[in-house]
DNA sequence: ATAGCTGCAAATGCTTTGCAAGGCC
DNA sequence: GGCCTTGCAAAGCATTTGCAGCTAT
């Protein structure tokens, strides 16, 4: 147990009040889509005191040390899931909102190979819906 | 030929000087990747005298005339892509760049319908590259 | 002790908007 | 002529940065 506790140590970062109070409300509810603006409220119900920068700062940080994955779909906001795992999206463009794709379903098949001597880093499926 | 004057046109919008040159600049050359900013720094270039707003503008109304297709990819920036048809996109994240996935291979399967009665809008599949 | 964090406020950068002047139909 | 377009500069907004003061280790 603990294990958000270790994750955020593991990452190499250091266990201070924020990320701890927001690593718990991460990793210890379940897995979830969220904006900065949405996390930031968030904390702030929970009582939490932090900045929008340290919303950010742990944000990336989180997303570099592998905790979190960052979704582009909207250019006008950034969008983080906290389920790492391989999986893609639906979008509810009139909502704004990210939903998981079940991944059993999907595959993408006939991918061609990397130009270049170039590697794949990730492959992402959003299914926009109206 | 002119199809790009039609297709101006037939998009019911008035065919302005700069529209016509910046249609003309899109459509007649083979097909592309855009930013605004590179857009309009082309623009310049090639002696078109246009605003950034009205690159913006543009932008947007040939993206809902259906003229262009917005991709999105990188939270910092706009893509637009000058090929409308249905198909994919590496993305060189060093560079910036997106390069069209030949469209015969690729093939997304197992697809789950859209929830709640929605109906899918695209599927948007972009290989990020390192 | 010290390298790493945090908060604040200011800065950045892309994009949008308001409004007056101009140009198509 | 009337309405759509354009250009400019200013505003907007999400995100980033600089820096002084904290704090985990």
């Amino acid at each position: 147990m603990n294990t958000y506790k270790d994750r955020i140590k593991n990452a190499g970062l250091r266990l201070t009040r924020q990320r701890l109070a927001l690593g718990k409300m991460l990793f210890e509810a379940g897995p979830r889509h969220l904006t900065a603006e949405t996390f930031y409220d968030e904390a702030r119900v929970n009582g939490i005191e932090v900045s929008l920068a340290t919303i950010y700062n742990t944000l990336h940080q989180f997303r570099d040390a592998g905790l979190l994955r960052q979704v582009h779909v909207d250019n006008s906001r950034s969008y983080f899931d906290t389920n790492v795992s391989d999986h893609h999206h639906f979008f509810l463009e009139d909502e704004g909102k990210l939903v998981d794709i079940p991944s059993e379903g999907i595959r993408v098949e006939g991918l061609p190979t990397a130009p270049d001597g170039r590697q794949i880093n990730s492959v992402d499926v959003i299914v926009r819906l109206k």
